[in-house]
DNA sequence: TTACTTAGTTGCTCTGTGGCACTAAGTTAG
DNA sequence: CTAACTTAGTGCCACAGAGCAACTAAGTAA
């Protein structure tokens, strides 16, 4: 509503002050892969009446800082630093979500991130983590109703993970620096639900110069892997799609 | 920063009412096919000193109305109807760009829609438009240089739809209800600036269970062509991905 | 030395698509 | 009436990648 009607300076100053704005924080979706299982962190709301959603489950995140948080990306990495100490995993944006009903407090709009990190060592090496935990993904859900959309939230960063993993690298970012191959195989398997064929599997990697072999092998009770790395460890590669599958010369 | 520590019911109310919010605004990226290109929807800034960017080109966009607006996706569609009187045309969200920087206002977030249209009969159909234009699209951009960020989450939106395009049926949504397979197969052609094979287009598209013929056929100086309809007017078709070709059984 | 396990390869079949030539069905020009 | 033209729509072959399965390779453990 401002269309052509020329405004004064004065009222255009005052007509941002006093449109009510809505609240804005930003909602931090964090994937790992634990004991052969996707999991997500969670966070407890607090214990407080006051407070929406008291003790209940919810993803990491909150108000966007205005002081702080130079954009929405920093201010995502920063929750997701804060939670997990992860510095450079892989972030990217699902979307967001607003409405007047979806916060008590009023109408409020979320700007929602998912993250991929690799298995951590210990279980949270973030600073004040005593309520944070890691939860299994089941049937595209963790088991407990979580705190406002978080649900609805968190099922479209699965749905938008489990998609993109069918035709890009992103599993690639739940591994270590160094890998084998079967290692990445079982992430893209993890993550789809569903067995894939180790052949197939090898010569699509290796046609996406997704790889390539480090000076080393994995030795365990049996025959020893060759270890790979990233060629590009912070870019996300596309696997050809349909179409023109001819090449991967697209764009 | 909420964390654990406990809040009593007036700080949180405090706190709520203090922390800045930031500004909160919708970007809509109108998409049709004008004269066999693609094109998008401008409107001009007013030229009012007070305002930012006064006089220049941007995205139909603005301020969520947290009285009118139920949800982002409604407001989208609210401004989208101001500017061409488009109802239910396919509208699907690109994501949101947040920053300090963005507008010279104050701390802003917008979130960004686009939608797709069929080539309109008249210019432009809706109320007040004189300020608003077609542009076509060169080079994955307009000519001129936009307000605000906007020349930034054009190009997103065109990256998204081209993207997309290539896996999925959006192209119909440029079409009206009935169309013949060639009157598609160009709009795709249109999308992707590239040519595409005829029969290998007409198996894809049959084979997606996307169209079906209506009872009638387009005549012209040449030989009449079927006309078709979607089975789905309202719902997006994903054609079978790379990895499992098996079905079209995703979910 | 044998059994076992996981790593990695090879070869076959099957399917969807790219490429291209062909047929089909209308109009317009002579 | 026929030939030329244009666009609609089909048929056929080749090829690349996926599914499938068997095979080889290289280590450990009994």
């Amino acid at each position: 509503m401002k269309q052509k009607k020329p405004v004064t300076p004065a009222a255009a100053g005052f007509d941002l002050q006093s449109v009510q704005r809505p609240l804005t924080t930003v909602d931090v979706v964090i994937f790992s892969v634990l004991e052969g299982r996707l999991h997500v962190l969670l966070v407890t709301r607090p214990d407080d009446a006051s407070e929406p959603f008291p003790a209940m489950w919810a993803l990491p995140g909150g108000f966007v800082d205005v002081k702080k948080d130079l954009d929405l990306e920093s201010c995502a990495l920063r929750k997701l630093q804060q939670k997990t100490g992860v510095k450079t995993p892989y972030l990217e944006q699902v979307g967001s979500w607003g409405s007047s009903k979806r916060d008590p407090r009023g109408w409020s709009a979320t700007h929602v991130y998912f993250a991929l990190i690799p298995t951590p060592a210990q279980p949270l090496q973030g600073s004040n983590n005593s309520n944070a935990a890691w939860f299994p993904l089941e049937e595209q859900r963790v088991r407990m109703k979580l705190a406002f959309d978080h649900g609805k939230l968190l099922e479209a960063a699965i749905q938008r993970l489990r998609n993109k993993v069918e035709y890009t690298s992103l599993p690639a970012f739940l591994l270590p620096e160094e890998f084998t191959l079967s290692d990445l195989q079982r992430m893209y398997e993890i993550v789809l639900e569903r067995p894939l064929e180790k052949s197939a599997f090898r010569t699509r990697v290796f046609g996406a110069d997704l790889v390539e072999p480090v000076d080393k092998v994995r030795s365990g009770p049996n025959r020893p892997a060759q270890l790979y790395r990233l060629i590009h460890p912070h870019e996300i590669v596309y696997f050809p799609r349909t179409f023109s599958p001819r090449k991967g010369s697209e764009d």
